[in-house]
DNA sequence: AACGCATACAACCGCGAACGT
DNA sequence: CACGTTCGCGGTTGTATGCGT
């Protein structure tokens, strides 16, 4: 007997999310919050699986993410994570806010991949390719990823793929050594540069829609008590607004450039008088 | 300008883990 | 404990875009 399949293959449409399903999954989300994938598509309105919808949410639509490629200081912290890590793609990504396991996974096969075998890394092994002469894994390691000075315990770094006997082992070394505490992404949220407001998209999707207003008071507590109100202070007359999609269209040709060359700021965290990180996101990160 | 190739990234698929009954 | 369901992860594919010829 084989598996159920997640959805009903028949009747979901696949391919390239459009505008209009956006802002219907965001809607519903946003409302509802996250919960039983499988019944998001029938409560949404979408005709996609709850696979989908999930996996568009947290690789896209997700407000706390940031856009565009990693920093060189992200990029390093990939590369010496993987080393310890491996492919936990999920593990490497809830190191770094904001971003998500598919797109570290796809910057390490685009970018660090070659990046590093230019390099004469082997970007599995994390060793020299020919690594006749290797002394210890440690060295080797260090040398490669030598601006990697955020992680302080060098003489740890194990295989990239641990033994499945290791794995915990490895998993809770990763989790006691590594500075920031699960939450990062609200430890970082005031220190970074959060990029979200790099996302036009998610701008004019939360600066329009009423229903997002319910959300704010559904999963930010802190909204009334801070007294922001986007009706009140980055409002756009949804009149003006002819439709979603000609206004998606034209932001996300904007979505190259820094969105406050636009005048949208409402994402800024100060003048939020929150953090968007307080969204709760569940376990995600 | 047109074509082909390379690259980057969004999305899909299948599997195993986690969870509920 | 067994079974079924749902979720999340990692590998892979598809497609849009860029670039060179």
């Amino acid at each position: 007997m084989g598996r159920q399949p997640c959805c009903d293959k028949l009747s979901v449409k696949k391919g390239p999310w459009t505008a209009e399903e956006d802002k219907k999954l965001i809607n519903f989300i946003l409302t509802n919050g996250q919960c039983c994938w499988r019944a998001v598509p029938k409560l949404a309105g979408l005709l996609r699986c709850g696979k989908s919808c999930r996996l568009r949410w947290t690789n896209y639509l997700r407000p706390d993410l940031k856009r565009g490629l990693l920093t060189e200081a992200e990029e390093q912290l990939v590369i010496d994570l993987h080393a310890r890590l491996g492919n936990r793609w999920s593990k490497i990504a809830a190191r770094l806010p904001g971003r998500t396991d598919n797109e570290i996974k796809n910057h390490w096969n685009t970018h660090i991949k070659k990046k590093l075998t230019k390099m004469g890394i082997d970007p599995v092994t994390h060793e020299p390719i020919n690594k006749s002469s290797i002394t210890t894994k440690t060295t080797s390691s260090k040398k490669t990823i030598s601006a990697v000075d955020h992680q302080p315990e060098p003489e740890n770094l194990r295989p990239p793929v641990p033994e499945k006997t290791e794995e915990s082992q490895a998993i809770s070394e990763e989790n006691s050594s590594l500075s920031p505490p699960e939450n990062c992404s609200g430890a970082e949220s005031g220190s970074s540069d959060n990029n979200r407001e790099d996302d036009p998209l998610m701008n004019f999707l939360w600066e329009n829609d009423i229903s997002f207003l319910d959300a704010l008071s559904w999963d930010f507590p802190a909204t009334e008590s801070t007294g922001y109100s986007i009706n009140n202070e980055y409002s756009i007359n949804n009149e003006a607004m002819s439709s979603w999609e000609e206004n998606c269209a034209w932001l996300l040709d904007c979505q190259d450039f820094g969105v406050e060359e636009f005048g949208f700021g409402c994402f800024n965290d100060v003048d939020m008088g929150m953090t968007i990180n307080s969204l709760d996101m569940g376990d995600k990160l």
